[in-house]
DNA sequence: CCTAGCACTCTAATATCGAGAGTGCTAAAA
DNA sequence: TTTTAGCACTCTCGATATTAGAGTGCTAGG
């Protein structure tokens, strides 16, 4: 396809710009009245008939405005979108309500899921960062709730807590408790879940089963931490007159609520190009149920050692250029916080 | 008000599970043709009649079937209801699943949530159980996670545990940590956050830094408690035919998002009668957006220990044997699981 | 007191119609 | 060659009319 003139590219432009905004098909008329380019609308009208042929724009039909199709969001997307820096005072106001929240991971993703809905006006995710490096034991300790209950709580190196309780095959004092997790230090110090199997033989049989554990909370840790999603604005959704009737909304938001599917789009798409913000529009993607939604997503985190994925939902009528922004401005905020806390 | 006729009775619970069933105005032929009563359509026309001026039933319209009222469900809730209780295969079920997952509160949360949404096909939602008593200090662990951050973990009697990152004015390795942690857990044991605050002059500054932190750590509990709210079902809301259009669904659920609104109903409506099931339907509560959803909820947990609230929102055509079986049971589980935990 | 029968009412679905918005084309103007 | 004014044409959308039928209320007879 040979590229468009730049008259075209600005009425594409526009015509994006305002079926965004009103979410109805947008007529020449509109086009001059709104912005005035010094040309008529019978002009404009001949350049949308072109813009139509190559595929750009579309009718819903014969008297109607014109509306954007996959491939004009696509070009809008690629070659009109401009400065996509979120502004100085928004970046700002971001960055404050990250350092009012207390540093911990699952306060910034509730943030940041939150802060994502409201910017773009779109349902938002964040998964929680997961560990791509080998996993290691940093420290341990017991802590005794009461007689036979006992809570373990592991700190691996990066940082990582989890905790689990622990019942215990007989009553043991606190004492006993802080002894035994100490004996285990010394033993797992600086070792991947693996090794740390290997050391039962060393260990007495309760102290195995404690390790037993220790190796689970770690293996199982990234499973967990990725079915750990975080989600915001699904009422936004429910905005939208594309969804305003009931159908089409509870597709969709069961497709979003069902877990596997956010598995699905982080390995399907994310992985090959990890780093940049990704846009699926429309029928790009192969789920039957999203052909009326566009999808902005991002992986964040420190390559190699921990990562998560965000995004918003949005329909394919979306503010594409908020979305990409904040998004991608989020997803820096997100990498540099954990940077931050794992102080690589 | 004079009582209903036991025929009067029957007529009324059949007209409401039907309307239940159908989400239609239901005739008196489709009573008679689904349930033969020895009765003709003109007998039951007339026994509808009466009970439409006693305020049960009502009509859409002159010629459309029956439709009941508030004052039709309330007397189906409150006399015609029968058993309650959940059927044992159920009941096995539900208990079954909560012994499948890790013994740890957010767990059962979540497990509660699913199955209020579950079995009575609505929106469930459960909050944490908050302490209504005096927290106890039991145990506090330091734990470093690199050069100035430690970690703090804090027990409480009774099994609750928070942790939060602490940021130390210079770095401490972990041998001193420790030291400081025995020494104050010492200075803090079986001590509220109160007399926690009058120990500081005995410790050091940065220990009653530590201290400082811990006793807001305890006082925030119960804030903190309550705004964690699980929540389950959303989508079944939208499936109900009277929410097909999106406005209505939109105000519920922007209603329902809402936290504020979930403290105001705890408030309300649960403390005069905390215990058992509690219904409201329609328009009882005071809620315009809610006009048209019944609610059926309960407090869970110990008295005087730790209590949260749980429920199901859904139409005011609602399942509400099942709904009221089903929280009821799924409290008295929660209450069961608690009384455990704290052993009392 | 019950029921069969019937007139009456109101909805919901369908068809019809006209207004208006918007296009595509053409012929003239730039 | 490109732009524009003008105009015929098309199609949707909302309003109105029409109709079928579901369901009731009433009455009179069992």
């Amino acid at each position: 396809m040979q590229d468009l003139t730049a008259r075209q590219q600005a009425i594409l432009g526009l015509v994006i710009r305002e079926y965004v905004a009103a979410a109805t098909p947008i007529s020449s008329k509109v086009i001059v009245e709104a912005y005035g380019l010094g040309i008529s609308s019978a002009t404009v009208r001949s350049e949308m008939a072109r813009l139509e042929e190559a595929g750009y724009l579309t009718h819903p039909h014969t008297s109607a405005g014109r509306v954007p199709t996959d491939k004009g969001y696509r070009y809008f997307v690629e070659r009109l979108l401009g400065e996509t820096e979120l502004p100085l005072a928004e970046r700002r106001m971001i960055r404050h309500q990250f350092h009012q929240v207390r540093p911990e991971m699952d306060q910034w993703l509730k943030l940041s899921a939150s802060v994502l809905a409201q910017a773009a006006q779109s349902v938002a995710w964040i998964t929680a960062p997961s560990a791509t490096a080998q996993r290691v034991f940093k420290h341990l300790e017991l802590i005794s709730i009461r007689d036979s209950l006992a809570l373990v709580v592991l700190v691996l190196r990066g940082g990582t807590v989890k905790q689990r309780v622990l019942a215990l095959p007989r009553p043991m004092s606190q004492e006993e408790l802080s002894r035994m997790a100490s004996h285990l230090n010394e033993h797992f110090d600086g070792l991947t879940a693996g090794s740390i199997i290997a050391e039962f033989t060393l260990l007495t049989p309760l102290e195995a089963q404690v390790g037993e554990l220790v190796a689970e909370m770690m293996g199982l840790l990234d499973e967990r931490a990725r079915s750990e999603v975080y989600r915001d604005g699904l009422i936004n959704i429910l905005q939208q007159p594309e969804f305003a009737e009931g159908q089409i909304a509870r597709q969709v938001f069961g497709l979003f609520e069902e877990s596997s599917f956010l598995e699905i789009v982080l390995a399907d798409v994310l992985t090959p190009a990890a780093g940049g913000v990704q846009v699926i529009i429309g029928g790009e993607g192969p789920w039957e149920e999203l052909s009326d939604c566009s999808l902005v997503l991002s992986r964040y985190g420190v390559n190699r050692h921990a990562t998560g994925d965000l995004g918003v939902l949005g329909p394919r009528r979306m503010p594409y250029r908020r979305a990409i922004s904040v998004v991608r401005y989020v997803s820096s905020l997100m990498s540099e916080l954990i940077h931050e806390l794992y102080e690589y």
